[in-house]
Parts: structure tokens; sequence; C-alpha cells
DNA sequence: TCTGGGGTCCTAGGACCC
DNA sequence: TCTGGGGTCCTAGGACCC
């Protein structure tokens, strides 16, 4: 059997955790450059304020209800996220647990009995609470997708199932079918739930697995289609993936603050972007082999079109490397050639990809060997993963950096930094 | 003024090889 | 008259996820 673990409105109950007063006050969480909600506690639902919805479209509900609102603070959920997952495997054994999201893992459990399984879930659930202060929902069944269907069910009636569901037997598994849309089973999007609703008449996750495979295998995409059919009808196929499998491909892109139109700036911008790839390549052992940039700009005159179109350029590197100055200079290059002057610029971003060990990098015949920048590298990285973020930058990725994008409702990182801890009068 | 950011997997089709 | 078949690798694009 396998079990999901899902926190709760996780950005939210972050945020609570640190504000007991905003217990019982709705609360939302913004993305980056406060645009959408991307997270909202039950309270703020109730208000019907959309999931992923423009912020600036629910302002009216907001300042009318007195919700809480916060920029994301990924250093804070991501420390969090660390305890939680630790927490997990502690009482599994690490070896059971698969983090998927910042806010989810699989959990691995054979071999309990059914009575044990309902058992050992609230159990795990009420050890997380107690232990990190972060709610969460637990679902169990033969199949993560089904797992997934029996923890949405709990989170969505929490008197009847108080965070834990299991479906261990065939009428269950079926009743909680029903139950369940099409649109809602996990791993089909909008295109697909469209296509069945309106061209099979296909409206619940039971109708679905009692189609045949055939047809399945046919119409939900091939291959993929298929293993969901499946997992649907209780065989599992999609495995618990090993801890240790690194990134394929690792990108940084961010809005803008506001609209940029210096080459200055978008290469400040690029340089900045192109330092914190680097960094994340590091900390998995890993060089690049591709690099690609992308500007987006909206050229309209008219303001209020919002079509943004994109630019990019890609670069196969001479050698795959991490060394941030190397990468600051390939992505500064392909920004000169896609910059144009007198276009509005939105947001830009890398992509490093064709990853290899760091270990592994071919030599080139025609490129010189760079030793002491390896060096160099892990000083930077040392200082600044330790006490200061940030303590140790390139210049070229600006002093100022204006273009940075807005947060202006973010939470101090209190778990992360010295200078941010929680106090206590 | 105003709509994250980061990933994964799969398929089709072209280039190339023997 | 007539021009195979099977394989690999790569890329672009689509779909999905949180």
């Amino acid at each position: 059997m396998v079990a999901i673990v899902d926190c709760n409105s996780f950005y939210c109950s972050c945020e609570r955790l640190f504000q007991p007063r905003l217990h019982k006050r709705p609360v939302v969480v913004l993305s980056n450059n406060d645009g959408c909600i991307i997270s909202r506690s039950d309270e703020a639902r109730q208000l019907g304020i959309p999931m992923a919805g423009p912020y600036y479209m629910a302002k009216e509900v907001i300042e009318k209800h007195d919700v809480a609102v916060f920029s994301s603070n990924y250093n804070l959920y991501g420390d969090i996220s660390r305890r939680v997952m630790e927490t997990l495997k502690q009482i599994v054994g690490e070896t059971n647990v698969e983090v998927y999201s910042i806010d989810e893992s699989f959990l691995h459990l054979d071999g309990y009995s059914p009575k044990q399984l309902a058992k050992s879930a609230r159990q795990i659930k009420e050890t997380v609470e107690h232990w990190t202060g972060i709610p969460v929902s637990v679902g169990i069944a033969p199949t993560k997708v089904l797992s997934k269907v029996a923890n949405r069910l709990a989170k969505k009636d929490p008197k009847k199932y108080k965070g834990v569901f299991v479906l261990d037997n065939p009428q269950t598994i079926d009743d909680a079918l029903a139950q369940t849309a099409v649109k809602d089973i996990w791993g089909i999007g909008r295109r697909y739930a469209e296509k069945l609703e309106s061209q099979f008449n296909l409206h619940t996750a039971l109708a679905l697995k009692k189609m045949n495979e055939t047809w399945a295998g046919k119409n939900l995409g091939g291959v993929v289609g298929l293993r969901l059919w499946r997992e649907l009808n209780g065989e599992p196929c999609i495995e618990l993936k090993d801890q240790l499998i690194k990134k394929k491909m690792i990108a940084c892109t961010r809005m803008f603050g506001r609209p940029v139109t210096s080459a200055s700036e978008i290469r400040e911008a690029v340089a900045s972007y192109a330092s914190r790839a680097a960094e994340k390549l590091r900390r998995q052992s890993g060089a690049a082999k591709m690099m690609e940039v992308f500007l987006v700009k909206n050229d309209h005159t008219d303001l209020y079109t919002y079509n943004p179109s994109t630019d990019a350029l890609k670069f196969i590197l001479p050698e795959a490397t991490s060394a941030t100055h190397q990468l600051i200079n390939y992505a500064l290059s392909l920004a000169d050639k896609l910059f144009n002057p007198g276009s509005r610029y939105l947001k830009a971003g890398i992509i490093l990809s064709q990853l290899v060990p760091d270990k592994e990098v071919q030599g080139n015949l025609f490129t010189q060997k760079n030793k002491p920048s390896v060096k160099l590298m892990e000083v930077m990285d040392n200082i600044n993963w330790g006490i200061h973020k940030e303590a140790v930058h390139f210049g070229a990725t600006g002093l100022h950096q204006k273009w940075q994008m807005k947060q202006e409702h973010r939470s101090p990182r209190y778990s992360t930094k010295w200078d941010e801890l929680k106090t206590v009068k």
C-alpha cells in the first residue's frame, strides 16, 4: 500500500506557525512578484478567493474581510518542509519516503494489516503535527493515483474523515471514485478533462475506470494514460522514485518588478539568474553542457493588451561547467544578442540542461583547464550557504537590482536567518 | 500598474547510420 | 518497371504536476 501525506495549505500554515494570532483568520500567500494567489487557508477559500487567481482581482474581497496577505517566503517554507520530511523519514524509515514536492511525500507502507494501516496513518498525522506544527492529510490506497483520491476526500470532509482516509477494499474504492470528478484525478489536466466530458460523456473517476484498456491507451495520451487507467484499477504502475535521482534541467526565471528597457538592467538580471542556476547546479555536483537564455517582452502599444512574446537562444558550451563566471559570460553574450533596444521586457530566464556529474566533465582540446575556479566556487558557496545569503557575488549581477521582483508582504525568514529570528519578550 | 516559477514525461518527426 | 527496413539520437512541442 502507498500513502500520500500532504500538508494542508502549506505556505499559509508556515506563516501561521510564527504568528499564532492568524489562527482562524483567513490567510493567503502570493506568488513571486505578488502576482497570483498560490496558497489559501480554508477560511480564505470559503470567502470564494480563487486558487491561482491574480491578486489584484481578489483585492477587494481581501480588504473587505481583513485577510492576512503574505509574499512568498521560500527560505521559510523550504526549511519547514525539510522538518516535515525528516519527521516522516523517522517514522517509516528513510528508504520508504519519496519526497514528491515541497509539501507532499509518498510513503511506502508494505506489511501492514488493514487495521494497522488506519492506526498508523493517524499516528503519522499526529506526530507530524506535534513535532512541526504543520497540519497534514493522509490518503492510503493500493496505488499512487488512488492514494491521491483518498487524500483529496480526507481533506474535503474533515469532520467525517479527520484528515485520514484508507481505501482498502473494492467497494470503498469505487465509492470514492464515484465521488471524484474526472478533472480532480491526479494526471488529468484541463485538456483531458474537457475531452472526457464533452467527447465521451465521462464525468466521474469511476466511469473512467470502467472504460477498457485499449480505449484508455488510445484516448488518454498513450502510455501515460494507460498507466493512469491501470492505477485507477488498482494496479500500481507509477514507481516510488529513487531519492538520489538528480535534476535533468535547472532553471532560474523571474518576472521583473516593473518593465525593463535598458540593456544594463537586462544584463544584471541575466547574470543574477545565471549565478543562482550555477549554485543549484553545484549543489547537485553537476555541470551543464547546454544553456538557454530567454527574454519575454510585451511590445503592445495598447496598454491593456497582455500578450507577451518570448525570444530565446540556445548554446552548447564548449565544455560542461558549473563555474559561475563562465556561465555568466555565456549567458551575457546570449542576452546581448537577444536584446532589442526599445522593447519593454517583463521577464528573463536561463535554463541549464544536458547536465553531467562534474567529476566526469570531458575535457575539450581547445579550451584551457581552469582549475582555480573550482576552489573559488567552493569558497563562495561556503560563505553564501552559511550565515549570509549573497554575501559574496559577482559584480555583473549588479548592486541595486532595481528590476527585482516585488515582495511587499514578505514575512521574516524566522528559521533560516539569524537576524530575523523570532524574539520572545 | 496588475496574471509564479520550477519541474517531469512522452510523442512525432527529422537526420543519420548500416 | 523499380528505391528497404530497422535502429539511434536529437529536438520541438504538448500535456501534466505542485
